[in-house]
DNA sequence: TAGTGGTCTAGACCACGGG
DNA sequence: CCGTGGTCTAGACCACTAT
């Protein structure tokens, strides 16, 4: 048996994380919570507080609680949003896409993905350039059964990495970070010669149980690197 | 005015992180914290439960709250501990102390770590072995005003990665993960060819705002990659 | 079985800040 | 101003578990 607090917890969690409410959005006031559930007021605070410890929830006095923006000063972050990161920075940061279609996920790649094969997906290729010099090659898969507004979306004016960002909440991500040296066409893409050393992150992301995207992100070695600070973490039950 | 709940949180933080409440000890009981601050149950409880969401402390019904056991199974720790990791994965270990010798902290090298110069220090040189290849190369810097007990410490058994983890609790890293062509030297060691692609894994810690050490452990680009989950942080406080 | 932590209540006072 | 969240109280009952 759950304890109230954590029901409420998770109720709001769930309206989060499937967009029943919307970044921005309050959410019912403290009273209102605590008529709901039929308890008490300390009892709905001690999910609340739960809720805005973790980010998901602002809390305003006299206003009320809003869902948190999504995902954003979150240390995770600091290797997301390369345009973000470069303009922070200092630096002028644009981007072009290189290649957009969309496929239906092949056998080898859905064992990869943990996925099942068939389901349809947009696949990108987008350079990132800071300071006019290219910066990075993302290679990129979204599942369009999980993002649908993706197949609409043309990504002229943001990227997708941080398009993803901004639409769709994420629960889970993995990261994978290798260096690997830069094969021909890479090479010749991040204005570098063969064979010199790549930074690579792949990054898996999930949102209750469902890939949302995969990226493979390719830096030059000599241009970048990956920074962050982190703290023990709390075993999240 | 920091509220009552808070400054017993940041009392205990304090215990635990100076060493004056070792790993396993017990610390009081909530009716004995709430005759000390002279507060209720429910305030003490406040500030306990927080303290083991973060998992510094844990609690066990009818036989109090202990001090938790050192940093272990957190999701940073992924890329902690070369030798856990490599036996987790069913490899063989070992490790090799390549130099080792006190110093005091130079000029540029404290203007890198954000300390003063004159410090005394011990730096080690450590190769790590996995299944008797060469899996990186650790240049390893420790603080001997932060942790004096390391200037008696061989390494004989344990490689210092892995000791300091046991003996220092740490409240804050700091990782730079990058990608970089292999000197002569290090493809030496490393048992590769000079120009390859290395990863290279920059680490300081601190403890209470002091440095505990820093670390910079080189890969071969090809026998290595960092990993790890993430979920999205709380912004604590 | 006895004492611990886990949870909950039905109040209360206060600081803050939006209207 | 006045409703919100922040904090706190002085109880309570219960589940768990070390002894």
């Amino acid at each position: 048996m759950k304890s109230i607090h954590q029901s409420i917890y998770d109720d709001i969690e769930t309206k989060i994380m499937d967009g029943t409410w919307q970044p921005g959005q309050r959410i019912p006031f403290e009273h209102e919570l605590e008529r709901e559930y039929g308890c008490s007021r300390m009892t709905v605070n001690k999910a609340l507080t739960a809720l805005a410890d973790r980010g998901m929830i602002l809390r305003k006095r006299r206003a009320g609680s809003f869902v948190a923006p999504p995902q954003i000063d979150r240390t995770v972050m600091e290797i997301q949003d390369i345009g973000a990161d470069a303009r922070t920075a200092g630096h002028d940061y644009t981007f072009r896409i290189l290649s957009s279609k969309i496929e239906r996920l092949g056998p080898s790649e859905a064992l990869k993905l943990g996925e099942e094969a068939g389901k349809e997906l947009l696949r990108l290729t987008c350079l990132h350039i800071v300071d006019h010099k290219p910066h990075a090659i993302e290679h990129r898969v979204i599942m369009l059964d999980t993002v649908p507004r993706a197949r609409f979306e043309t990504f002229e004016t943001k990227p997708p990495g941080s398009w993803l960002l901004e639409q769709v909440p994420w629960s889970e991500a993995r990261h994978v970070i290798r260096a690997v040296a830069a094969d021909g066409s890479t090479a010749k893409t991040l204005d570098m010669q063969k064979g010199e050393p790549c930074l690579v992150l792949s990054r898996q992301t999930w949102q209750s149980g469902r890939t949302v995207t995969f990226a493979e992100i390719i830096h030059p070695g000599d241009r970048y690197q990956f920074a962050g600070v982190f703290r023990p973490l709390s075993a999240t039950a």
